[in-house]
DNA sequence: CGAATCCATACCTGTAGGGTATCAATTCCG
DNA sequence: CGGAATTGATACCCTACAGGTATGGATTCG
């Protein structure tokens, strides 16, 4: 297998549409049609059935697009891994305040550990954390299950808190004491890049996501520790029958690099539920 | 990252040898000469340290070798689970005789599923399934734990069995009602290609072992289920303080066919042990 | 039925990947 | 100690193939 192959057929895989393609790889159409070809002559199969107004995927073609799109990240990741291979640094990736003041805590205990070295934060968009990862451009990233994706990815439970709803002051259930899902039924809950829409708005960020609860425009179940970064015009009220999230610190499973396994082994020890630790990977 | 600089490099890391890698890929040195430095020069990095005698890897090649390997394998088993895609059946690849006379039970209790499919039988060599799994070649493997490498794949175990020693029936130790590993600490044990020699005999299959074992060249510590397929000549004597070998059936973590998911479901129903199932990989 | 859309075909061009010849630097060994 | 052998780098050429332009054929849409 070719890598330049198989991008371009995931370029058509994904756009479903030769010239769209083309235009995203910056070649002209012709020759990808012609490297399509190509690409199903050598293996001997047919990916995509184009009827001179449309593409589609035949089964042949969805395992090579689900497949090809991994192979290609580890491609990359590889290449980037090893440039930074040098550089005995470590690059945690995180969204901003989500770490229930855990952040700290970590690379205080990290700095103790011999092992210890330079660790880069760098604050990525929701989502972009595993990307991050998976592309190996970091080497750890604090994740929250079940919203973020740890798919292929090994990780460590730190904290696990259930969700709060975050509501204006002037919210009619800002004075509740506790409130149910129930209560919400009414509310436009937001949704994030990547995940479905669901009449609600679409938010980018948590500081876009924070304007809208205050216009009263939407909602938010957000695990409990945002409360120490919330503005002054909104607060939270607990919600008895939420789901729980769970801050998770995650590496590639490849990885085996001294420093990182500290880091790891400090962030599980600053973690308030310092129990027994157990690697994982979702299947 | 272009796969073929890649492919490149992993030869010359491998060799350790400008020529012989240039040999091995069928190109001229020269022109490999060149790749590689392109590759340095594209990601900023030196992968190789060359004094014009000899070459080494640098911390950045290592970790390029590494990832770089298993990310062409994921390139392969890409096109090759596509080339596969459009045949509905299964293959299985195991090791001849490990199976405890599971294979029979397995296939027999899949083929009562709705979702069975036909399953082609694979024997391979030692140590070849785990390969076969990887690169796409099959979708199942009957594995046997520790002795073969689950590292990154699925499992579900099957079956556990004390190991036994096996031996010819003249051995001293032949008609023993049970014996200890200090019993054969003067025995000269068989290794396998791929594992570090010990002293003792290579052996490359199964016939070839019981061949040695019965010229008394050697002696050997195998699963139980040996027992049912042994030659006239051998014998087997429990060992009190033996380890245990595990039979499992491993696939690729990334498959995700409906008949692969009925296979696996038919081999755990079908084996002795029919416990409460986890998936796990190894980290 | 013409216009628009979209993939395939035909043909041309430039470059990058590959080959040969050779050099420079070590190492080996008589 | 000096010549032979080994090994990676350099210089130069050549061809195959990736990519571009023009255009055709088929389908859909208004």
């Amino acid at each position: 297998m070719d890598s330049r192959e198989l991008t371009y057929f995931v370029a058509v895989a994904e756009e479903l549409n030769f010239g769209r393609a083309a235009t995203r790889l910056g070649i002209a159409q012709p020759p990808l049609s012609r490297t399509i070809q190509q690409l199903e002559r050598r293996l001997g199969v047919t990916l995509l059935t184009r009827t001179s107004r449309s593409v589609a995927l035949t089964a042949a073609g969805e395992v090579l697009l689900y497949e090809g799109k991994r192979a290609l990240a580890a491609l990359t990741a590889a290449g980037r891994r090893a440039q930074r291979a040098g550089d005995p640094g470590l690059v945690l990736a995180m969204k901003a305040n989500i770490d229930g003041d855990l952040l700290e805590k970590i690379l205080a205990q990290f700095a103790a550990d011999p092992a210890a070295v330079e660790v880069e934060v760098r604050i990525g968009g929701i989502g972009e954390q595993g990307v991050l990862l998976r592309s190996g451009e970091a080497d750890a990233a604090l994740l929250r299950l079940p919203h973020e994706d740890a798919d292929g990815l090994a990780y460590e439970e730190l904290l696990t808190e259930p969700d709060v709803a975050v509501l204006p002051r002037t919210h009619r259930l800002a004075d509740r004491e506790s409130i149910t899902m129930s209560d919400l039924s009414g509310e436009q809950l937001p949704y994030w890049p990547g995940s479905p829409p669901n009449g609600g708005p679409l938010v980018r960020d948590a500081a876009q996501l924070m304007q809208l609860i205050s216009l009263g425009r939407t909602v938010a179940l957000l695990p409990a520790s945002v409360r120490h970064h919330l503005r002054t015009d909104l607060t939270t009220v607990p919600v008895t029958d939420a789901a729980t999230t769970t801050l998770v610190i995650a590496w590639s499973p490849d990885a085996r690099s001294r420093s990182l396994a500290a880091l790891v082994q400090a962030a599980v020890t600053a973690s308030p539920s310092a129990g027994p630790h157990r690697s994982t990977r979702t299947a």
